[in-house]
DNA sequence: TGTACATCAGTGAACGCGCGTTCACTGATGTAC
DNA sequence: TGTACATCAGTGAACGCGCGTTCACTGATGTAC
């Protein structure tokens, strides 16, 4: 329709553009390896041919599979933040909390499957880099979400601690039933709805221990 | 002392020896790279010189990495057995469970850590042949700890499912911790109590909900 | 016990292959005038 | 708008290296008599 410039987007992209393009190239074709593979074995000249780029175009984007490797921790949580951004600003419901977060994260694993394959994997293996980086993040999640617990009632006068405590303990359930989805063969609803089905129950077990806890501070809890 | 055979396992070896000698430095050699590195990007040339043994020499052992990944499993969850088997002879009185199940866990990490390491790198890495492996053993556990966790009070009566779900939190939790411990510096002694504290409460906060809970048979949980 | 032969764990040379990295290059895109 | 030069993303050849695997071998251990 228009004459001038109403497509400015067409064909003959900007150099830019296409670099960004190559690099977007590069970081996909190591995600879908990495279905297969470890990082750790992951190769240069392998992610390279699978981008359908010539070997020595990588080092226009990355110094080395380590930078690409941090490369796709930072895109991972970038959308994983996204995410949990979006799902505190909804409020969720006291009485729907579990149900709700479990389908957001459920959600978010089916939209993001290949990222959130590389992060549960790379978050034990491999290279110390990258473990660091993963866990780090991962920390940072149940430390943020100590500070929204704090809200709950039963919770306003817990320690920092036990709120850690019960944080991490909620991360963790997380963390086993998004490898368990990631792990599922793709066609399995019926074992998928399992998995969903024994997350609520595992943090439904763990919210019925909360009234129960006597907050101890720094002191040891009776645990005898 | 003795003249005749009082010492008959002397410098000789007989060849059966000698075999399994070198079959257990390959498996040491592969595990002490393994604290580098995750097991798919492992060679075969450097196990075998890591070992003191010429390449060729590994395959009079294993036909291929991936097998002696199986025996490395083998190895590690055969002693996890006996840790396990030991613990329930004891038959560990109601009020101390958590306290002595995890300073027998914290044991027997210390005392296989490479073993562990190991183990909870694979679990979720690289060659699925492992990971499944590894999985089955640990769902094997669960299931096993469903068993005897039948015999506590409040849990006679729960359901088959839902002893399942409590089993698999369990399990989880001690497999976190299991992580950070081998993960550890191996000298923090100050940040393994915590751990080992933090294990704890966990633990605790868990068993905390179990008399609350309405076991739900085979119907949806009210989790709302 | 002594001898003659069989077994087989470990050796060492050789192979073809894919790896990461270097280098000088090309040609389309960008910029200055 | 047109021209002349600069930039730089991607190319392609070449390198030395360690890999997994094959093969014929050696010499100590095991076995039969």
């Amino acid at each position: 329709m228009g004459h001038t410039d109403s497509v400015n987007t067409r064909a003959p992209l900007t150099r830019r553009e296409q670099k960004e393009r190559t690099r977007v190239a590069l970081l996909d074709a190591a995600l879908r390896l990495l279905e297969r593979k470890s990082f750790g074995s992951l190769g240069l000249r392998e992610v390279a041919r699978e981008a359908g780029v010539v070997p020595t175009a990588f080092y226009r984007h990355f110094d080395s599979m380590e930078e690409l490797g941090l490369a796709l921790i930072d895109d991972s949580f970038r959308t994983l933040r996204r995410m949990i951004r979006d799902a505190r600003a909804q409020d969720l419901a006291f009485e729907h909390v579990i149900r709700d977060s479990v389908e957001i994260l459920v959600r978010h694993v089916h939209a993001h499957r290949l990222h959130f394959r590389f992060v549960a994997r790379e978050r034990s293996s491999g290279m110390p880099v990258l473990r660091q980086a993963i866990r780090a993040e991962i920390r940072l999640f149940s430390s943020e979400l100590a500070t929204d617990l704090a809200r709950f009632p039963f919770l306003d006068r817990w320690s920092t601690e036990d709120l850690g405590v019960l944080a991490t303990l909620i991360v963790n359930t997380m963390v086993s039933t998004a490898e368990e989805i990631v792990d599922a063969p793709s066609g399995g609803q019926q074992l998928e709805r399992e998995i969903v089905r024994r997350a609520e129950k595992q943090l439904l077990l763990i919210a019925l221990g909360v009234p129960q806890w006597r907050s101890s501070g720094a002191e040891a809890p009776d645990v005898s």
